[in-house]
DNA sequence: TTGAAAGCGCTAACAG
DNA sequence: CTGTTAGCGCTTTCAA
């Protein structure tokens, strides 16, 4: 490819200086109107493209936001890179995308890749870090976690849900309804939001004093095999649950199917929740009452806190969180229960 | 955040020169071993991590693939992006990711952002760029299109699939089931696999001697709506259709709901055949019987064609074509024709 | 208001 | 085999 004109091209053509077209290009405004003129004309006329690469190195300064996710294939995690993608795109920021397939080691060296490449900072999600690791690298780069570990006295951002909150409206939900046999399927409990919901769940059914038999919480990871194999086993309890709670809802529509093979129906004889709202929930039937975990809402505000950091680099060391609403979306897999 | 330390740094730390250093960095088998050690103890004590900036900009060559899509809600287009990502990763590059919402500004000053930043090379699916600005940038950066308007004779790269021979073979498929009022939904026509793909049909329907009404090709927007409107309308004929072949997965879940609302049975009384083969065909019921398009290996190969031609720029200048082998994939929602 | 000049951190010649 | 040096294309003083 042609390795592209560069300033000193454009500033000979318009027959000014160097520092002359940097000025234009950057608006600054000193420059005399005819010159500016000059200099567009030129930059119009060669098609020039500044080069960024050069822009950023002499200025230290990115305008990339590099972002890690498990996959994007799970409607989930693509809500969030959209998010991310957007937001970024509207600060005029480019969005740098690594897909760590849930592997520690590559979580590592595409950290360390955007580190290198000096990105204005990273957003990461799930993420598994080694707490020396994170320490060290937030050190050297703005961070923003959604739903990962817990860092305490990290200097990392963290966006999140009121997870505690809605999944005792979850149960609320349920329970108004009648329910009282109320089982919870949790995913891999390594994570905050994992560790909330589970909490959350609990205390909510403690507070309508309801008894939670051991086998009614169950902990696996977010499969549709999971989802079924556990839904099997639940309902196949001598006091089987009347509603469950899905830590997502691919798990809950595992639960549909062990419900369907079981020649239970959805939601005359079985409540069930799920969580992501993802499109799913949309298109089964009957429709899935889920979660909305505003994962765009998500991305979005991860890119928020990272401007805000970058605009105020003194800015209060203290690691921020930025807490968005979950809410439950109500459709069509919940009913009261039947005597 | 630390601007970082620079090889001069570890140098002067490890007591050899910059030269020596770089050498290290990259590998260059010249260098005595004792140095070498000196060099990646210093490094290592130092926390040192290059400047990819720097490095691309001396070397005037990216490690970075540019990938630009219409959005990433779509597990179509999740399954793409991964892809392209994972693709990229091994050969040790790393994606920016543009969602351009369909929006053809956008799409431009996202290709000239990724120009601007010297990427070793561009990937877009959906391309609608007007023809002479897509030859402009094609001559700046290595450009590769997937499922695009047609651009003939520029120098750019395709991907795609057999998008004629599989609708032969959906034709095939519900035609030797006993059907012969075949309906084909068709997408946004501007894009090559659409054209493609509605040739396929006619051709194959041709073959059969098989009468299409006007009525039963349309083609609008990729929407459930769509789908369902559509449905609506194909089943409230005189003549229905006995199967419907739709251009994606959600325009059939369209249709599905367009049946049930029309108390029409899939696939008793009506055989459905969506495209994409996304998770949404594998969760509803019954499961639907559509097309692979080999999205997540479509990116792969995108990203190889870019790898040749980055590894051998003087490679004849003809644009290339990689056609991957789209798949019917067989499920639920067709069935013989009752009499 | 502009031009000249000094680098940003690195690679790639080149001499030694 | 190593050190020195000249830039990559840009921003940013600093004088003029």
């Amino acid at each position: 490819m042609p390795s592209g004109l560069t300033m000193k091209d454009v500033a000979k053509k318009a027959g000014v200086s160097l520092g002359t077209v940097s000025n234009v290009i950057n608006n600054i405004p000193s420059v005399k109107e005819e010159n500016r003129q000059k200099v567009l004309a030129a930059m119009e006329e060669m098609q020039f493209i500044p080069n960024m690469m050069a822009k950023q190195l002499r200025s230290s300064q990115s305008s990339i936001v590099g972002l890690i996710l498990p996959t994007i294939q799970n409607p989930y995690y693509a809500a969030l890179a959209e998010g991310v993608s957007s937001a970024a795109d509207a600060c005029e920021y480019s969005t740098m995308l690594f897909v760590n397939d849930r592997d520690p080691d590559k979580e590592i060296r595409m950290l360390g890749d955007l580190v290198s490449s000096r990105v204005a900072g990273v957003i990461i999600a799930k993420s598994s870090l080694p707490i020396d690791l994170m320490e060290e690298y937030s050190k050297r780069t703005s961070i923003v976690l959604l739903d990962s570990m817990m860092y305490s006295n990290l200097k990392v951002d963290v966006v999140s849900t009121t997870d505690y909150e809605v999944l005792m409206a979850a149960v609320k939900y349920v329970r108004e309804m009648g329910h009282s046999r109320i089982a919870y399927m949790a995913g891999d409990m390594i994570f905050t939001s994992a560790v909330n919901r589970m909490e959350g769940f609990k205390a909510a059914m403690h507070n309508y004093k309801l008894k939670i038999p051991e086998e009614y919480i169950t902990e696996d990871n977010y499969s549709l095999e999971s989802g079924y194999a556990r839904g099997v086993a639940l309902l196949s309890l001598t006091y089987p649950p009347t509603a469950i709670i899905c830590a997502n809802d691919i798990l809950a529509l595992g639960v549909y199917q062990a419900a369907e093979e079981l020649h239970i129906k959805i939601p005359e004889q079985l409540s069930v929740i799920g969580c992501d709202n993802t499109t799913l929930a949309h298109f089964v039937t009957p429709r899935l009452t889920t979660i909305d975990q505003q994962m765009h809402a998500q991305g979005a505000a991860a890119v928020q806190l990272l401007m805000k950091r970058l605009k105020n680099p003194s800015m209060n060391e203290m690691p921020r969180t930025y807490i968005l609403q979950a809410q439950l979306i109500e459709k069509n897999s919940c009913a009261p229960v039947k005597e």
